[in-house]
RNA sequence: CGCGGGGUGGAGCAGCCAGGUAGCUCGUCGGGCUCAUAACCCGAAGGCCGUAGGUUCAAAUCCUACCCCCGCAA
């Protein structure tokens, strides 16, 4: 097949690699556009436009999507099939249908599940139990498109978003190779209109923990902003990172420290959260203050003297 | 030239602004105590204070350059 690839980022270029490995032509790589990043904003190249470079192949990284001269240069690129992977850009219908069977997209839940930019990070975070990836053929609404293939997996109880975004990458690579290759026999199933969510981009904000809340939610919450944007909380007027925690039992909770009022911390790096011992507590394992490497918490705990000191 | 923090015994930190005795918590080792938990007490070992220059009677501390690590913003 003569395949034109949209995709930007680590999650994409799972899905670039195999089928670049299977065999298909890839006749286009599409990214966004090279942006400043990092320290010294130094301008930073997609990951799949580095592929592509390094195998060959022609790139393509509008500034607009929206504009004719777009959609002509795909026209005339003469593709059997689009696939979009994490683009980053809603495309029109006549780039949709620019491919001669037109576009599917590798999406990152099990659909109609978490539609929208951030469905592994929203289900990790709503404690969902399984996850997973869908085909789908590409229509004019975000992510409403009928399912091609799926593959489900469990969501591990330690499991972070990232861990969860390398699986799935992978496993969308697999399913985007399947689909492919039974692409002109499989027969699109429209999604259920029961069971629709949306999975809205995640902020700076969704990763500040709000300790009031209970040991189970926050656990859930800071592995589901992991590794972006981050769990954090205030502390001593500056944003500490929580890189990692792990909730404590009840019983385990009630003989460590009893009843720690919400962002206290206590013994052994434990923080008090909303249920008190009756919900259990969190232990910090690795956090990160501004400026400084991650640490442990009893790195923390000797460094900091953060002993009876509130998180906010 | 985007903004900023930091490199001090094995770990995490204080000391630096107002130069002059190396500090704290933990770990390690040795004792003691004990009902003893990552939670008792006493003692000990262990540091060219990132590197190279400079200022000074004297530099972890002030000045210059360089190396390395990290946060924010994007």
């Amino acid at each position: 097949m003569r395949i034109g690839f949209f995709g930007t980022p680590g999650f994409a270029l799972e899905t670039l690699r195999a089928l670049h490995a299977a065999g298909h032509e890839i006749a286009l790589v599409v990214a966004q556009p090279d942006k400043p990043a990092g320290r010294g904003n130094t301008l930073s190249q997609p990951v799949t436009v580095q592929f592509a470079r390094e195998h060959g192949i022609p790139t393509l990284q509008p500034v607009k999507v929206r504009v004719p001269e777009f959609a002509e240069l795909l026209e005339a690129a003469r593709l059997d099939v689009g696939v979009v992977v994490a683009y980053g850009r809603i495309l029109t219908p006549r780039v949709l249908q620019a491919p001669r069977l037109g576009c599917i997209n590798v999406h990152g839940s099990l659909l109609p599940r978490w539609r929208g930019a951030a469905p592994i990070q929203w289900a990790v975070l709503s404690g969902d139990a399984e996850s997973g990836v869908c085909t789908m053929q590409m229509e004019e609404g975000l992510d409403t498109g009928p399912v091609l293939l799926r593959a489900a997996t469990p969501i591990g109880p330690r499991e972070t978003a990232g861990e969860l975004f390398e699986r799935l990458a992978k496993l969308g690579a697999t399913l985007a190779v399947e689909t492919v290759a039974a692409l002109e026999t499989l027969v699109p199933q429209p999604q259920p209109s029961e069971g629709v969510t949306w999975a809205r981009p995640l902020e700076k904000a969704d990763g500040h923990l709000d300790f009031t809340q209970t040991a189970a939610a926050l656990d859930c919450r800071i592995r589901g902003v992991t590794p972006w944007p981050g769990a954090w909380a205030m502390f001593r007027g500056e944003p500490m990172k929580i890189l990692e925690a792990v909730p404590v039992g009840p019983s385990v909770a009630r003989s460590m420290d009893q009843r720690l009022p919400p962002g206290l911390i206590g013994r052994n790096a434990v923080v008090g959260t909303g249920g008190g011992a009756s919900d259990g507590s969190l232990t910090l394992v690795r956090v990160q203050l501004p400026g400084k490497k991650p640490v442990t918490g009893a790195e923390f705990m000797n460094g900091a003297r953060a002993l009876g000191e509130t998180l906010t």
